[in-house]
DNA sequence: AACTTATGAAACATTTTATGTTACATAAAA
DNA sequence: TTTTATGTAACATAAAATGTTTCATAAGTT
């Protein structure tokens, strides 16, 4: 329960040129700290990690929570404790990392289902569906296909 | 000004299944008015399409105005005013829709800024980033090969 | 001219998502 | 036993997509 004062409101509804909505940037730290985790020594607490990442830590733990199910990493508590990589950069790929944050959907573009009866309803929603399809799978083929050591030899 | 009261707040933040995100469900939803549309006699008022969109007119306003704002519909005011199609079906493909709206990204993913001159960061900015280019080509290169009035033969 | 039916547009509300924050429990090393 | 970590729940915030209210304005109708 919160009160909401005085909001600025500057909402450009009408305009072509939208602003660009919020993104989902976990992928992309994610894959920027696993590369630097791999070049320590010690195990990288979340407190290192998010000010690296210029986030908190619990955000931190919650994202790599989802990385250490998947067995990519370890978390040890207590003293000397923190995250460590559970394997070798050659062995995870961009794919990998995708698939462990557990993404539904990597678009911003939606179907509508309002008229399930109506035919051209169904033919809008099967082009649109089988365009994103298309779009999508040739995104996570080539996620698939980069390593995270090809990412860190530059 | 509100007032936020007694939230529910299941928030599935350390679930590996997210919920959907809200989707832009405007391509869908003009590209279905629009074929309705082609079929109608009279001009189609913005309360008629909010009806069948299960939406308001207003909203219905807003996002045919950036369709006015290319040329495919017109509007009218005033006793059996509303919108009208101004462009043939064969002459419009779902990537003119698509440009009309204005969508600036198609992806939930987006990147990170923080470090612009960490080259880890840079790498995996630019694998990302080249990826999601090639799949969002297709997804518009196929758009751009389908008209509606494709779309309305089924 | 007065009335009715439309769109145009501003302002505000609501809902959802991604992320941030606070607080406390628990585990492990010093 | 103190310090340093993670684990987790609960709550807060900000931005986007959509919905809603309200009034102005234009154009037919009576």
């Amino acid at each position: 329960m919160y009160l909401k004062v005085s909001t600025q409101n500057i909402n450009p509804q009408y305009s072509t040129e939208r602003e660009k909505m919020r993104k989902d940037s976990r992928l992309s730290r994610m894959l920027h700290i696993l590369i630097h985790m791999a070049q320590m020594e010690q195990a990288a607490t979340s407190e290192f990690i998010a000010t690296m990442l210029n986030t908190n830590p619990v955000v931190v733990r919650r994202t790599m929570a989802c990385l250490r199910e998947k067995g990519y990493v370890t978390s040890v508590k207590g003293h000397g404790g923190g995250w460590r990589l559970n394997v070798a950069l050659e062995d995870i790929t961009l794919l990998d990392i995708h698939n462990a944050l557990g993404e539904s959907s990597v678009f911003t573009i939606g179907l509508t289902d309002e008229h399930t009866e109506c035919i051209i309803e169904k033919a809008v929603n099967r082009e649109i569906g089988d365009a994103l399809a298309a779009s999508e799978a040739l995104l996570l083929r080539r996620f698939g296909e980069v390593t995270l050591a090809q990412l860190a030899l530059i």
